[in-house]
DNA sequence: ATCATTGTATTAGTGAGGTAGTACAGTTTG
DNA sequence: CAAACTGTACTACCTCACTAATACAATGAT
Protein backbone atom coordinates (compact mmCIF):
# COMPACT_ATOMS: atom_id res chain seq x y z
CA UNK A 1 0.00 0.00 0.00
CA UNK A 2 1.81 3.00 -1.13
CA UNK A 3 0.53 6.73 0.34
CA UNK A 4 1.72 9.69 -1.37
CA UNK A 5 1.35 12.93 0.57
CA UNK A 6 1.95 16.16 -0.67
CA UNK A 7 3.81 18.00 2.28
CA UNK A 8 1.90 21.55 1.44
CA UNK A 9 -1.17 19.72 2.68
CA UNK A 10 -2.83 18.95 5.96
CA UNK A 11 -1.94 14.91 6.34
CA UNK A 12 -5.40 13.61 8.04
CA UNK A 13 -7.48 14.95 5.03
CA UNK A 14 -5.32 13.55 2.20
CA UNK A 15 -5.19 10.45 4.55
CA UNK A 16 -9.17 10.04 5.05
CA UNK A 17 -9.41 11.24 0.78
CA UNK A 18 -7.07 8.34 -0.43
CA UNK A 19 -8.83 5.45 1.63
CA UNK A 20 -11.92 6.66 0.42
CA UNK A 21 -10.89 6.63 -3.04
CA UNK A 22 -9.36 3.40 -2.47
CA UNK A 23 -12.87 2.10 -1.04
CA UNK A 24 -14.45 3.90 -4.13
CA UNK A 25 -12.12 2.00 -6.69
CA UNK A 26 -12.55 -1.21 -4.66
CA UNK A 27 -9.28 -1.55 -4.04
CA UNK A 28 -10.62 -1.79 -0.43
CA UNK A 29 -13.57 -4.52 -0.27
CA UNK A 30 -16.60 -3.97 2.09
CA UNK A 31 -15.66 -5.97 5.33
CA UNK A 32 -11.39 -6.21 5.01
CA UNK A 33 -8.94 -5.25 7.24
CA UNK A 34 -6.99 -2.23 7.00
CA UNK A 35 -3.10 -2.01 8.15
CA UNK A 36 -2.78 -1.20 11.76
CA UNK A 37 -2.49 2.61 12.70
CA UNK A 38 1.57 1.64 13.05
CA UNK A 39 1.69 0.05 10.09
CA UNK A 40 0.11 2.85 7.92
CA UNK A 41 1.84 5.91 9.96
CA UNK A 42 4.95 3.78 9.03
CA UNK A 43 4.41 3.27 5.28
CA UNK A 44 3.02 6.92 4.96
CA UNK A 45 5.97 9.26 7.09
CA UNK A 46 3.48 9.96 9.59
CA UNK A 47 3.11 9.73 13.29
CA UNK A 48 0.69 7.64 14.58
CA UNK A 49 -1.46 9.54 16.47
CA UNK A 50 -2.20 11.41 12.86
CA UNK A 51 -3.22 7.91 11.48
CA UNK A 52 -5.60 7.05 14.80
CA UNK A 53 -7.14 10.79 14.28
CA UNK A 54 -7.81 10.21 10.29
CA UNK A 55 -9.05 6.87 10.83
CA UNK A 56 -11.40 8.35 13.44
CA UNK A 57 -13.36 10.93 11.29
CA UNK A 58 -13.65 8.25 9.26
CA UNK A 59 -15.42 5.97 11.48
CA UNK A 60 -17.62 9.16 12.48
CA UNK A 61 -18.21 8.55 9.16
CA UNK A 62 -19.68 5.29 8.95
CA UNK A 63 -16.97 4.64 6.08
CA UNK A 64 -14.31 2.40 8.88
CA UNK A 65 -14.91 0.88 12.24
CA UNK A 66 -12.59 -0.21 14.71
CA UNK A 67 -12.42 -3.48 16.92
CA UNK A 68 -10.20 -3.02 20.04
CA UNK A 69 -7.50 -5.36 20.45
CA UNK A 70 -7.53 -6.42 16.29
CA UNK A 71 -8.03 -3.56 13.89
CA UNK A 72 -9.51 -1.19 11.60
CA UNK A 73 -12.04 -2.78 8.94
CA UNK A 74 -14.36 -1.25 6.12
CA UNK A 75 -17.92 -1.01 6.69
CA UNK A 76 -20.21 -3.11 4.57
CA UNK A 77 -22.13 0.17 3.17
CA UNK A 78 -19.39 1.30 0.29
CA UNK A 79 -21.75 3.90 -0.50
CA UNK A 80 -20.72 5.86 1.97
CA UNK A 81 -17.24 5.95 1.01
CA UNK A 82 -18.35 6.91 -2.82
CA UNK A 83 -20.63 9.63 -1.45
CA UNK A 84 -18.06 10.85 0.86
CA UNK A 85 -15.67 11.03 -2.34
CA UNK A 86 -18.08 12.64 -4.65
CA UNK A 87 -18.37 15.66 -1.75
CA UNK A 88 -14.93 15.62 -1.94
CA UNK A 89 -14.76 16.96 -5.37
CA UNK A 90 -17.69 18.79 -5.07
CA UNK A 91 -16.09 21.01 -2.60
CA UNK A 92 -13.49 21.20 -3.95
CA UNK A 93 -14.70 21.99 -7.22
CA UNK A 94 -16.49 24.74 -5.64
CA UNK A 95 -13.34 26.21 -3.17
CA UNK A 96 -11.88 26.25 -6.92
CA UNK A 97 -14.63 28.51 -8.44
CA UNK A 98 -14.58 30.52 -5.51
CA UNK A 99 -10.62 31.20 -5.63
CA UNK A 100 -10.93 32.08 -9.18
CA UNK A 101 -13.94 34.48 -9.12
CA UNK A 102 -11.29 35.82 -6.00
CA UNK A 103 -8.50 36.36 -8.55
CA UNK A 104 -10.93 38.41 -11.26
CA UNK A 105 -12.33 35.56 -13.19
CA UNK A 106 -16.18 34.94 -13.55
CA UNK A 107 -17.48 31.00 -13.66
CA UNK A 108 -17.56 31.36 -17.12
CA UNK A 109 -13.87 32.40 -18.10
CA UNK A 110 -12.83 29.84 -15.14
CA UNK A 111 -14.85 27.30 -17.40
CA UNK A 112 -13.00 28.69 -20.80
CA UNK A 113 -9.59 28.58 -19.09
CA UNK A 114 -9.73 24.77 -17.84
CA UNK A 115 -10.49 23.85 -21.21
CA UNK A 116 -7.60 25.54 -23.12
CA UNK A 117 -5.45 24.35 -20.04
CA UNK A 118 -2.55 21.85 -21.70
CA UNK A 119 -1.42 19.07 -19.55
CA UNK A 120 2.17 20.38 -20.13
CA UNK A 121 1.77 23.56 -18.04
CA UNK A 122 1.55 21.20 -15.13
CA UNK B 1 -12.15 49.76 -0.41
CA UNK B 2 -14.11 46.67 0.58
CA UNK B 3 -12.40 43.46 1.57
CA UNK B 4 -14.08 39.90 1.73
CA UNK B 5 -12.17 37.14 2.90
CA UNK B 6 -12.76 34.10 3.47
CA UNK B 7 -12.18 33.35 7.06
CA UNK B 8 -11.19 29.36 5.88
CA UNK B 9 -7.98 30.57 4.39
CA UNK B 10 -4.92 32.64 5.07
CA UNK B 11 -5.32 36.63 5.53
CA UNK B 12 -1.69 37.25 3.80
CA UNK B 13 -2.29 35.30 0.72
CA UNK B 14 -5.69 36.85 0.19
CA UNK B 15 -4.46 40.60 0.76
CA UNK B 16 -1.86 40.20 -1.57
CA UNK B 17 -4.14 38.30 -4.20
CA UNK B 18 -6.70 41.12 -3.83
CA UNK B 19 -4.16 44.42 -4.19
CA UNK B 20 -2.65 42.32 -7.22
CA UNK B 21 -6.18 41.94 -8.98
CA UNK B 22 -7.21 45.58 -7.98
CA UNK B 23 -4.16 46.96 -9.93
CA UNK B 24 -4.58 44.13 -12.88
CA UNK B 25 -8.00 45.75 -13.20
CA UNK B 26 -6.72 49.06 -12.72
CA UNK B 27 -8.79 50.34 -9.97
CA UNK B 28 -5.19 51.09 -8.39
CA UNK B 29 -3.30 52.98 -10.71
CA UNK B 30 0.52 53.73 -11.27
CA UNK B 31 2.14 55.54 -8.14
CA UNK B 32 -1.08 55.62 -6.49
CA UNK B 33 -1.29 55.65 -2.69
CA UNK B 34 -3.11 53.60 -0.85
CA UNK B 35 -4.77 53.40 2.34
CA UNK B 36 -2.73 53.23 5.67
CA UNK B 37 -1.51 49.92 7.46
CA UNK B 38 -3.58 50.68 9.90
CA UNK B 39 -7.29 51.67 7.96
CA UNK B 40 -6.88 48.44 5.50
CA UNK B 41 -6.54 46.29 8.78
CA UNK B 42 -9.33 48.20 10.17
CA UNK B 43 -11.05 47.85 7.04
CA UNK B 44 -10.43 44.39 6.35
CA UNK B 45 -11.13 43.32 10.39
CA UNK B 46 -8.00 42.28 10.36
CA UNK B 47 -4.23 43.08 12.87
CA UNK B 48 -2.26 45.72 11.34
CA UNK B 49 0.50 43.26 11.13
CA UNK B 50 -0.70 40.99 9.61
CA UNK B 51 -2.14 43.99 6.43
CA UNK B 52 2.21 45.20 7.09
CA UNK B 53 3.41 41.63 6.38
CA UNK B 54 1.40 41.39 3.72
CA UNK B 55 2.46 44.57 2.05
CA UNK B 56 6.02 43.56 2.61
CA UNK B 57 5.73 40.69 0.30
CA UNK B 58 3.95 42.35 -2.49
CA UNK B 59 7.00 45.11 -1.71
CA UNK B 60 9.86 41.97 -2.49
CA UNK B 61 8.03 41.40 -5.55
CA UNK B 62 8.45 45.23 -6.63
CA UNK B 63 4.26 45.80 -6.53
CA UNK B 64 4.36 48.05 -3.77
CA UNK B 65 7.06 50.14 -1.94
CA UNK B 66 7.18 52.30 0.48
CA UNK B 67 7.90 55.04 2.24
CA UNK B 68 8.47 55.46 5.73
CA UNK B 69 6.17 58.55 7.36
CA UNK B 70 4.48 58.96 4.13
CA UNK B 71 2.71 55.80 3.28
CA UNK B 72 2.70 52.86 0.77
CA UNK B 73 2.15 53.22 -3.35
CA UNK B 74 2.10 50.96 -6.13
CA UNK B 75 4.95 50.97 -8.28
CA UNK B 76 5.05 52.27 -11.83
CA UNK B 77 5.44 49.24 -13.55
CA UNK B 78 1.63 47.34 -13.48
CA UNK B 79 2.65 44.49 -15.50
CA UNK B 80 4.78 42.90 -12.33
CA UNK B 81 1.02 42.63 -10.60
CA UNK B 82 -0.42 41.45 -13.70
CA UNK B 83 2.01 38.94 -14.13
CA UNK B 84 1.85 37.71 -10.38
CA UNK B 85 -2.15 37.52 -10.63
CA UNK B 86 -1.23 35.21 -13.68
CA UNK B 87 1.00 33.02 -11.84
CA UNK B 88 -1.46 33.07 -9.35
CA UNK B 89 -4.28 31.77 -11.59
CA UNK B 90 -2.33 28.70 -12.83
CA UNK B 91 -0.82 27.91 -9.54
CA UNK B 92 -4.29 27.25 -8.44
CA UNK B 93 -5.37 25.47 -11.54
CA UNK B 94 -2.23 23.41 -11.33
CA UNK B 95 -3.43 22.46 -8.25
CA UNK B 96 -6.66 21.66 -8.60
CA UNK B 97 -5.47 19.36 -10.90
CA UNK B 98 -3.68 17.87 -8.50
CA UNK B 99 -6.15 18.04 -6.10
CA UNK B 100 -8.83 15.74 -8.46
CA UNK B 101 -5.75 13.65 -9.76
CA UNK B 102 -5.45 12.85 -5.43
CA UNK B 103 -9.00 12.05 -5.61
CA UNK B 104 -8.94 9.52 -8.57
CA UNK B 105 -9.74 12.09 -11.57
CA UNK B 106 -7.92 12.17 -14.09
CA UNK B 107 -7.06 15.51 -16.02
CA UNK B 108 -9.55 14.62 -18.84
CA UNK B 109 -12.35 13.99 -16.15
CA UNK B 110 -11.60 16.83 -14.48
CA UNK B 111 -12.14 18.91 -17.54
CA UNK B 112 -15.18 17.24 -18.41
CA UNK B 113 -16.78 17.48 -15.02
CA UNK B 114 -15.75 21.40 -15.06
CA UNK B 115 -17.42 21.68 -18.63
CA UNK B 116 -20.53 20.22 -16.64
CA UNK B 117 -20.28 22.01 -13.75
CA UNK B 118 -23.59 23.78 -12.92
CA UNK B 119 -23.30 27.08 -11.24
CA UNK B 120 -26.71 26.02 -9.14
CA UNK B 121 -24.55 23.43 -7.24
CA UNK B 122 -22.15 26.41 -6.01
C1' DA C 1 -1.18 -19.08 29.62
C1' DT C 2 1.90 -16.11 27.34
C1' DC C 3 3.27 -12.77 24.30
C1' DA C 4 3.23 -9.92 20.35
C1' DT C 5 0.04 -6.99 18.09
C1' DT C 6 -3.84 -4.30 18.03
C1' DG C 7 -6.62 0.15 19.26
C1' DT C 8 -6.70 3.95 22.51
C1' DA C 9 -5.47 7.63 25.75
C1' DT C 10 -2.53 11.09 27.69
C1' DT C 11 0.91 14.54 28.04
C1' DA C 12 4.30 17.48 26.06
C1' DG C 13 6.54 19.89 22.37
C1' DT C 14 6.97 22.20 17.68
C1' DG C 15 6.07 25.50 13.90
C1' DA C 16 3.06 28.33 11.10
C1' DG C 17 -0.08 31.97 11.01
C1' DG C 18 -2.41 35.31 13.22
C1' DT C 19 -3.67 38.53 17.17
C1' DA C 20 -2.68 42.16 20.59
C1' DG C 21 -0.27 45.91 22.50
C1' DT C 22 3.31 48.95 22.65
C1' DA C 23 7.03 51.76 21.15
C1' DC C 24 9.80 54.42 18.02
C1' DA C 25 11.21 56.86 13.73
C1' DG C 26 10.15 59.58 9.77
C1' DT C 27 6.65 62.65 7.11
C1' DT C 28 3.02 65.72 6.52
C1' DT C 29 -0.01 69.22 7.92
C1' DG C 30 -1.56 73.18 10.42
C1' DC D 1 7.60 74.15 16.04
C1' DA D 2 4.02 70.80 17.23
C1' DA D 3 0.63 67.54 16.53
C1' DA D 4 -1.13 63.91 13.97
C1' DC D 5 -0.44 61.01 10.93
C1' DT D 6 2.65 57.44 8.51
C1' DG D 7 5.81 52.82 8.37
C1' DT D 8 8.39 49.68 11.27
C1' DA D 9 9.96 46.76 15.07
C1' DC D 10 9.42 43.98 19.01
C1' DT D 11 7.58 40.91 22.53
C1' DA D 12 3.98 38.15 24.10
C1' DC D 13 0.22 35.24 23.37
C1' DC D 14 -3.11 32.12 20.98
C1' DT D 15 -4.78 28.29 18.02
C1' DC D 16 -4.27 24.51 14.83
C1' DA D 17 -2.16 20.54 12.93
C1' DC D 18 1.12 17.50 13.74
C1' DT D 19 4.95 15.08 16.13
C1' DA D 20 6.87 12.37 19.91
C1' DA D 21 6.93 9.23 23.59
C1' DT D 22 4.73 6.53 26.67
C1' DA D 23 1.29 3.72 28.77
C1' DC D 24 -2.62 0.66 28.99
C1' DA D 25 -6.33 -2.46 27.51
C1' DA D 26 -8.24 -5.87 24.37
C1' DT D 27 -7.46 -9.42 20.88
C1' DG D 28 -5.26 -13.27 18.42
C1' DA D 29 -1.72 -16.64 17.69
C1' DT D 30 1.39 -20.01 19.51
Amino acid sequence: MQWKLDKDRAVCPQICEQVCLRIALGEFAAGEKLLSVREVALAAGVNPNTVQHSFDILEQKGILYSQRGSGWYVTEDISLAKDTLKSMIEEKTKAYFEAMDALGLSAEETKNYIAAWDKAQS
